[in-house]
DNA sequence: CTATGCTAATCC
DNA sequence: GGATTAGCATAG
């Protein structure tokens, strides 16, 4: 089932990050039409200081750890690069200000997007802690609907009960009795009521309303 | 060897 | 300043 949920996890981005999405369902289409795994490297085309455009490969050396490490605490500092702190950088680095202005560049996009994957993991969680409170309380309401009928269903039986006690025995005396007022403990719903005639029963709840049961 | 991750460097 | 490219390292 991972498959689904990787599905859920790129509609969660899809909503909350069109950009992302737009790149992983690219990344995911690649993969599932067994296109070319990885670009060929190119050659870089470079225009010379004459106009003339020559082709060159692009040397690329990688920084010390020294180098990193200076550079990260001063990331670390401010993510802000002003000129001065650029230039003491870069002579205290050995490097042009330029590579030290593009490490920044490329440290802030890397930064950004770790907090967005942050936020992401974030709302993931939260929307699941939501997912599962929500399936408890559609569990809930079908366990109360299901004590509601069985109450409404003991009421209707006392009901009838009753109705049979009267016709079954006409006295004036247990008519009288049978007019008060009887009183209802419905228990598990910690409420009581007060039967008020055939249909009507009064629910002892914080809207002290009538409630109609059932019509005759 | 290839696939992949990271990131310096370039492009727009 | 974001998107993309491509050099480099390395896991498998």
């Amino acid at each position: 089932m991972s498959s689904s949920k990787v599905d859920d996890q790129m509609e969660l981005i899809s909503h909350f990050y069109p950009h992302i999405y737009a790149q992983l369902a690219q990344e995911q289409v690649s993969l599932g039409e067994k296109m070319e795994p990885r670009r060929r490297r190119k050659k870089n085309k470079v225009e010379g200081r004459n106009n003339t455009s020559e082709v060159v490969m692009r040397k690329r050396k990688l920084l010390s750890e020294e180098q990193v490490n200076l550079l990260e605490r001063s990331f670390g500092d401010e993510h802000k690069l002003e000129m001065e702190r650029k230039a003491k950088l870069a002579s205290e680095l050995g490097l042009d200000p330029h590579q030290v202005a593009v490490w920044f560049q490329n440290r802030r996009a890397r930064w950004k997007n770790k907090k967005i994957e942050e936020e992401y993991s974030k709302l993931k969680t939260q929307h699941e802690t939501t997912i599962i409170e929500k399936y408890r309380l559609e569990t809930e309401v079908l366990k109360m609907k299901e004590q509601l009928c069985e109450a409404e269903m003991e009421i209707q039986k006392l009901l009838l009960e009753r109705k049979s006690d009267i016709s079954s025995n006409n006295s004036p005396i247990s008519s009288i009795f049978s007019m008060e007022q009887q009183h209802f403990d419905l228990g598990e719903f910690g409420m009581e009521g007060q039967l008020m005639d055939d249909n009507m029963f009064f629910v002892a709840d914080n809207q002290s309303t009538y409630i109609t049961l059932w019509d005759n």
